[in-house]
DNA sequence: CGATGGATTGACGGGAGTCAACTGTCGTGG
DNA sequence: CCACGACAGTTGACTCCCGTCAATCCATCG
């Protein structure tokens, strides 16, 4: 179809993997420049997201997974009922819908916590450029693996830790996910509203905004609305792995 | 090393997977017969795991996923202290240990719950040979992706449902899975201790056991030691999935 | 037959959910 | 410019589910 050619590319004109800030942590991280043109050239380019709007929903029919360039997102499965559950947080150069690559339908929306750009990266394309480059198969099943051992904390967070741990461990990973993208792990913004942290923790917003309280008044942390910092990391570390039972 | 050859032709004569009866439901389940045939040559036979038994130990160094092809096996996770986070159970046709395939050593120990026989995938030579077979590498996705989706239902489970909840969905889950693999959905044998049920759901051994007897006496199952028969799969079903707040 | 480890049952207490009221804070429009 | 509404966040009171501790039961195996 016609499209304002243009105009994108006036809006992308440097939206190009080896360009990109994000190429040392995104999925084309191992590969040689002229692989990565090839990889690019299966890229489509999105349209910012506006806070609130969906990247896809529940229920849509399996395209693509998409790469965050800048922003956040969140998804949800809603199973019956009012009954939502947060599953992950996405920060750029981080991939969304990899767990729908074996259905027809996404199995959960994607929803823009803030304004936020994606690489969309159709899967069948990717499949079969994989089969021509080892290093971004490699990657993608590296993506999938280290997704699956996240899942695994987070599984350990859930059915093992106290509602403190639990926040002490969300902050920190939040703060460790900052540095490796070369912001702060000090002193961060949160882009979720604390409904959502409770329900990817399995908390109350009333337990969150409790401990959150507590913290500050611990001097672990200082939290004005959703600006973190983060004052005795060690502290909150040592909180976040101590054993529930004995000392 | 030289090997009793013989003696391993005579235990594995028929572990070819042309002739396994879990080959609709492994890894090479879309493969062609000459394309399974290359498949087989990287799978290497190993001798029967005993119950208790590790298939690896946390920390080893990876090499390979792990096809399950009979009895089965739990993966826990021992993060300092004596602090055990069982993450998964596998049943035959399942693989074993996708979530190491980023890191060079495997993140949690495997440990059969039962005499136990695996087939040994080395992981470089599977990643070879999905090159050049598109089916295989598709399935290999699948896998992933169907764990990636499994862990969000347990993710799920853990931090929103009751330990009524827990249970249900857990007996309901070992039910499907016997039955896709052409056992009795109704009556089967639990290959793991309570304490192993607890550990996974993120319950006290107490709590199961309770709940173990309170579905009982409800008539929704019947159970003798590890011997399970779901008595009333619909009412058990409205239970896993019923919302907590309001009818 | 005793020993050992798994499973059950009971009593008790605490952590976190629920309900409810209050307090910001932002964006819109009069 | 400020009033208003809507929504996000905070705080308190109460309740209850489930974890902990402890005792007992039961099976399997040496």
């Amino acid at each position: 179809m016609p499209e304002p050619t243009r105009h994108r590319r006036a809006v992308w004109h440097e939206a190009r993997c080896q360009t990109c800030s994000l190429s040392s942590l995104c999925l084309p991280l191992a590969l040689e420049l002229e692989d990565m043109d090839q990889f690019d050239a299966i890229i489509r380019r999105r349209t910012p997201l506006k806070k609130g709007e969906h990247l896809f929903h529940q229920g849509d029919d399996f395209t693509s997974v998409y790469a965050v360039r800048s922003g956040s997102l969140k998804q949800v499965t809603t199973e019956g009922g009012g009954n939502d559950q947060l599953t992950n947080f996405y920060l750029p150069s981080e991939l969304v819908g990899l767990d729908a690559i074996d259905e027809p339908h996404y199995p959960g929306s994607a929803i823009a916590l803030e304004t936020t750009t994606v690489c969309e990266i159709p899967f069948d394309r990717l499949d079969q450029l994989s089969e021509k480059l080892p290093e971004l198969r490699g990657q993608l099943y590296r993506s999938m693996s280290k997704e699956l051992r996240n899942d695994r904390r987070m599984m350990r967070l859930l059915s093992r830790k106290t509602a403190d741990q639990r926040l002490a461990s969300f902050l920190i990973t939040l703060s460790d996910r900052f540095r490796r993208r070369g912001y702060s792990p000090y002193s961060f913004r949160l882009s979720m509203p604390r409904a959502d942290i409770g329900n990817y923790l399995g908390l109350a917003v009333e337990t969150v905004s409790r401990i959150v309280s507590r913290f500050q008044s611990q001097s672990l942390v200082a939290v004005s609305g959703r600006e973190v910092q983060i004052l005795d990391m060690a502290r909150l570390q040592q909180l976040a792995e101590e054993e529930s039972p004995a000392a």
